[in-house]
RNA sequence: CGCGGGGUAGAGCAGUUGGCAGCUCGCCAGGCCCAUAACCUGGAGGUCGUCGGUUCGAGUCCGACCCCCGCAA
C-alpha cells in the first residue's frame, strides 16, 4: 500500500454525488474524479436521446465521460461508480438516499432538483453557475453577457435552495471579457474556471470556513432559456448589436438569415461597422471586395458564412460563386 | 427507415431539350503604373464522388454505393 493509499483512506474522503449533463459540466467532473478526498459514490445525467442526422441514440457528455472515469477507477483498484439516467429526478429519492451521500455537486444538471433531494446530503447541493449571481439567474447565462456587450462576468457556486439560481453564494470568479469572444470561447473559459474553485471551495466550505452569502434579490436578473428562432437575425436592429448577437449565439443556436430563399448563417462579422448605408436593411452588397449586409443603423461586414447544404465559407469564396451587386 | 440540400480545375459556383467542360477568384509567366483588394497580355491546371446500366454519344437519363452539409434533436 502505498503512501497516498493511506492518506487517502485516513482522511475519510466526502462521499459525493454528481449531477450533470453537458460539456459545460465535463471539467467539474473531472476534478472531482482526480481528488482523493471527494469520492464520487453516482453519477445522474440527463437519458440518451435521438441526436443528429438519422435520429441515433447518443448519451450525453458526461454518461462517456463518466463511463471513462468510473472504469479507470475500477481498474486502478479505486471505488468506481453506477450511473443512473432518470426521466424524472423526483421519482429517485430512494436511490439517492441510499448512496449516502455527505454533498451532491450540481453542473448543468437539466431538471429542477425538489427540496426532498436537496435536504438529503449533509452538506446540501453544490451548484456551478456561469455567471456572477444574482445577475443573469437561468439557462442563458452565458450567451447574455456577450449578447449585451458586458465587460466582465464570471462563475458563481452556491448551496442550492428550493429557487431557480437563487441559493447563497460560496465563491465567485470573475473574468474580464475583450468584446470578442465567441460562445464557445466563453463557455470553455467559464467551464475550466469552475471547475478550477470548485474543489477549493467544497474543501473550504465542508471544512466549514465559508459562511454563505445570500444574494440580493433587488439586483437579480433572469435570462430565459434560448430558442432556435432567436439566432434569427432582425436586420433592422443596428449593426453594432448584430454582431454581438453572432457572437453570442456561436455555435448555438447560431445567427441566420435567409437569402435566395436559403438559410445562411453567419458564423463571424467584423467587430467594426460601416457607417454609410442608404439600402435597406438586409441587403446583401460588395463594399471594396468585401461582402456586407445593410443593418438598420450602419453595415455589418461579413467575414465568414454557411449556406444550407454547404460547407463553412469565406465571405471571399461566397463572393466568387454567389452573384452579388 | 425523421425531413431536406449537395459532391464539376487549388477555392467558390454555372452547366439549358443528352452533342467539343465554363464563370469568378487564386496560381505561373510577362506588361503597365507614383500608387492599388486596380488594369492589360499569355499560360498551367478536370479520371465531372465511386461502380454498373441505357445510348452512336452521358457532367446531363436510370440503379446501387461512398462522402459532405442544413433542419430537427
Amino acid at each position: 500500500m502505498s503512501i497516498t493509499d493511506k492518506q487517502e483512506h485516513s482522511k475519510n474522503p466526502i462521499r459525493v454525488i454528481f449531477m450533470g449533463t453537458p460539456d459545460f459540466a465535463l471539467p467539474g467532473l473531472h476534478a472531482l474524479a482526480d481528488t482523493p478526498d471527494f469520492e464520487i459514490v453516482g453519477v445522474f445525467t440527463q437519458p440518451d436521446k435521438p441526436a443528429g442526422r438519422g435520429q441515433i441514440m447518443t448519451p450525453p457528455p458526461i454518461k462517456m465521460l463518466s463511463e471513462k472515469l468510473s472504469t479507470k477507477a475500477g481498474e486502478n483498484n479505486k471505488n468506481s461508480w453506477p450511473i443512473y439516467q432518470p426521466v424524472k429526478i423526483k421519482t429517485e429519492t430512494e436511490t439517492i438516499k441510499a448512496l449516502v451521500p455527505d454533498l451532491i455537486v450540481v453542473i448543468a444538471y437539466g431538471q429542477i432538483i425538489p427540496p426532498a433531494i436537496l435536504d438529503i446530503p449533509r452538506f446540501g447541493c453544490i451548484n456551478v453557475h456561469a455567471s456572477l449571481l444574482p445577475k443573469y439567474r437561468g439557462a442563458a447565462c452565458l450567451n447574455a453577457p456577450i449578447l449585451n456587450g458586458d465587460t466582465t462576468t464570471g462563475v458563481t457556486i452556491m448551496k442550492m435552495d428550493a429557487g431557480l439560481d437563487t441559493g447563497p453564494i460560496l465563491r465567485q470568479a470573475k473574468i474580464n471579457l475583450n468584446g470578442r469572444e465567441t460562445l464557445e470561447e466563453l463557455h470553455d473559459h467559464l467551464a475550466a474556471k469552475g471547475a478550477e474553485i470548485l474543489i477549493p471551495t467544497l474543501r473550504d466550505f465542508t471544512a466549514g470556513r465559508i459562511k454563505p452569502q445570500r444574494q440580493d434579490n433587488k439586483a437579480a436578473t433572469y435570462v430565459r432559456t434560448l430558442k432556435k428562432s432567436d439566432g434569427r437575425i432582425d436586420w433592422t436592429k443596428p449593426a453594432k448589436e448584430i454582431e454581438r448577437l453572432i457572437r453570442a449565439y456561436n455555435p448555438w443556436p447560431g445567427a441566420y438569415t435567409e437569402w435566395d430563399g436559403k438559410i445562411i448563417k453567419i458564423i463571424t462579422a467584423a467587430p467594426e461597422t460601416l457607417l454609410k448605408n442608404s439600402r435597406p436593411a438586409g441587403t446583401f452588397f460588395r463594399h471594396q471586395g468585401k461582402l456586407a449586409i445593410s443593418c438598420g443603423q450602419d453595415s455589418l461586414v461579413i467575414l465568414k458564412l454557411q449556406a444550407a447544404g454547404k460547407k463553412a465559407m469565406t465571405a471571399a469564396e461566397f463572393l466568387n460563386g454567389y452573384k452579388i451587386k
